[in-house]
DNA sequence: GATTTTAGTTCCAAATATTGAAACCGTGTT
DNA sequence: AACACGGTTTCAATATTTGGAACTAAAATC
């Protein structure tokens, strides 16, 4: 090997090995058996095997004797609590989001910014007042979505540039910014603005307006969203615009004020 | 393979090791310093640092530079909503738990068996119409909840076994039961009823009557229940003995209809 | 301000676990 | 009967992990 670390390989022996492996099979969305598995992995088939073995006698993965198929399993349920009570905004911005839902009636994300991607960690639907589990954990793409668009434009420029570097620019609609030089000309307006819009960028016909969520330092922690499906929904959107950006800044103002808690309570 | 098996250790190598950590710092249920996790996880110094180390790179754990603590890394959260799709109860019950939920107005919870504790999977407050994210992987004991004894009492008596060793029968309240020999007489007689009972077993005031969810060959896949908070709850919950029964029944059609969770780990 | 303690990080030779090609096994197909 | 396929096991070569000990930075104590 030459001069520079010519790779910056984070392979993380055995351990990343295996995880990677765990992702795999979550990517399925499906239960999935051992040969479709092989392929999307790229291990020797002992090696899979043995890794697939261990993810199951550890709870990572669950085996289904009669289908023969591994799917992600419930230990991951509980660990996730706790990453969800810890290191996501959604236990801080619970409340706001409640008020927000009450005053606005419509659809709310909240969503951190993972890998690149854009993580929703809490949701307020209009029709019910509260969702749940499922629809934490989704991920979308950060760079055709209000709530990604937000936290990007807020991103040191070093961030920014890795973050750009993982999107795939897939046009969903014909309003998708499909290069990372529009895009970059989208934030620039997002950062005057203080608010980012999805007009249509992701899924036809679906609108929403979004807000970053900063810490006093100006660090991205999150952003929130205001979705309308209504073919107006632009001009009523923009009335919530300055009730978004209040609820965001409380957001902020919270999760820079919060103490750890003492200890875990069971109810 | 020889009969006695002489180590029944299933240590799963660096994997099971490194795994092990973050259940550890998930179970502080707050965020956590090096210094303080070392004496929690039974290793050296420098290799509890180097685990961490990996896990943070994984995003399993993420590390708070501020503060220079660990907590439960947001990779979890995207795990596990495969997981709770794939691998829980929870989106094939929703529609009977909304239904019930209507139909009672109380709280609800679903719950299945996992390392010999109650995971919850969903819940219904009475309050707020459908729960989230927040409570489900939640866990509690099995030896003293309605769901719990519900799934006990339908488990293969080596599973059983094996469930009843991981308990720890501690004394919540003067109700709860403290050791094997009472549980299993109790088991057997939610076995003649078919739901399981909890009167203020693990917390004062707090009843719930709950019932098993068995796949057509009788597996124990979950369990469901009906909360109380009311002194008279007891009479109240009779009444809903038979649409809990039936609930549960649903469920577990609808499970079979679309596929047989296999709780096989032996360990 | 010097010194000790504590918390976190790095080193490196020895010990060990991982690796994966190849062989094997069971089941279903030609 | 031979073959193909999916899954499982073996085992020697090898790369990785291991962890005692030394080290550094920062904080507490003198």
């Amino acid at each position: 090997m030459n001069d520079a670390t010519p790779k910056p390989e984070k392979s993380d022996g055995t351990v990343g090995r295996t995880l990677a492996v765990l992702d795999r099979v979550a990517e399925f969305g499906r239960p999935v058996r051992f040969a479709e598995l092989l392929p999307a992995c790229d291990l020797p088939k002992a090696t899979l095997y043995r890794f697939v073995q261990t993810l199951t006698n550890q709870g990572m993965l669950a085996f289904d004797e009669d289908r023969q198929t591994y799917r992600p399993g419930l230990r991951l349920v509980r660990l996730a609590h706790a990453a969800w009570a810890q290191s996501s905004l959604a236990p801080i911005a619970a409340p706001y989001l409640d008020q927000l839902s009450k005053e606005t009636g419509q659809t709310l994300h909240l969503a951190q910014l993972d890998q690149g991607m854009v993580l929703y960690v809490d949701k307020r639907n209009a029709s019910r007042p509260v969702e749940m589990f499922s629809q934490s954990g989704k991920v979308g793409p950060a760079y055709c979505t209000g709530v990604g668009k937000a936290m990007l434009a807020y991103l040191p420029e070093e961030a920014l540039q890795n973050a750009l570097t993982r999107q795939s620019f897939h046009r969903f609609t014909e309003h998708t910014l499909t290069d990372a030089t529009s895009l970059r000309a989208e934030l620039e307006n997002i950062r005057k603005r203080g608010f980012a819009w999805d007009d249509e960028e992701h899924e036809p016909g679906i609108r929403c307006i979004a807000a970053p969520i900063l810490s006093p330092q100006g660090r991205v922690l999150g952003a929130l969203s205001i979705t309308s499906g209504q073919p107006d929904g632009q001009k009523q959107l923009e009335t919530y615009a300055p009730l978004i950006l209040e609820t965001a800044e409380k957001i902020a103002k919270a999760a820079s004020d919060w103490r750890f808690p003492e200890q875990k309570r069971a109810d």
